[in-house]
DNA sequence: CTCATAGGTGCAATATACTTGCATTTGCAT
DNA sequence: ATGCAAATGCAAGTATATTGCACCTATGAG
């Protein structure tokens, strides 16, 4: 999951800044979600403003480079939306793992039939549990 | 859906207080995910201070009555937990309507048999799409 | 029924997570 | 090279939620 970033800022439209490059390389560091305060911490030594962070989130989500990720936390959290999937979260630790199976064809096009909907074109599936090392205790 | 809510604060261990049969009358009477504004909008009359229907949220969330729901909104969300249900949530105008469909076994053994975890005791699943009435527009 | 007490509520202050206005700087098309 | 729209930084503002502390009330023991 290293990528293009110059490229994938001029496609959406977006200037090609150093600030930007250093949030997206942060993204593709670290394959979990993340939220503002945590990309400020890892870029601390370039002396980033926060406000930058916040606005950078915003603008990247609405150009669809980022996804924001529903984890009923106080901040939002997101990750690089190339990469679909949903995540395992453990309800004592807070560990959170990855997984792409997400075969819910069945289930969206159950719940289409009897709604006011038309069409469904994402979803959020997060699935809640206990971590292996969690378990034992 | 309407309970016997003294009935069930005493089963929480929690004082049955006229706040808090009215805010959840406030949950029985509306099926949809609804805030503490929202709420205290509803009970205006009633006068209750907005920090005491923070403080019943969270009690009424640690005593497995509420459940908080991801709909990637600013404040937080929360639906009687005793209907297990999910979501779709039109991305243009914001309608939410609930379905019971949910069928996520395979989903979850085919998730939890490479990973981490031990268990998966829960899920949230929101499905995002168009309404009848935005998809014409 | 009365009383003691743990738990609930209100008010004011505080904290956290963003957001906005405005001046300055920078990437980038020409 | 130059101009301009977009990006950034700083300070102030707002929305949402939390905490401390005094007072109040539901509930169970006696
Ligand atoms: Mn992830
Ligand atoms: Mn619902
Ligand atoms: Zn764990
Ligand atoms: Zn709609």
């Amino acid at each position: 999951m290293s990528k293009d970033f110059p490229g994938l800022l001029k496609e959406k439209g977006l200037k090609n800044t150093p600030t930007r490059r250093a949030i997206l390389d942060v993204f593709s560091a670290d394959c979990k979600p993340i939220n503002a305060e945590y990309i400020h911490e890892k870029l601390k030594k370039s002396d980033i403003n926060l406000v930058t962070i916040y606005r950078t989130l915003e603008s990247f989500e609405e150009a669809g480079i980022l996804k924001r990720v529903s984890l009923n936390k106080a901040s939002s959290y997101y990750e690089l939306a190339a990469n679909h999937h949903h995540h395992l979260i453990c309800t004592n630790c807070g560990t959170v793992e990855g997984f792409k199976e997400c075969d819910i064809g069945d289930v969206s096009r159950k719940a289409l039939k009897d709604s006011k909907f038309q069409t469904v074109s994402g979803h959020s599936l997060e699935l809640f549990g206990k971590c292996k090392k969690c378990a034992k205790a």
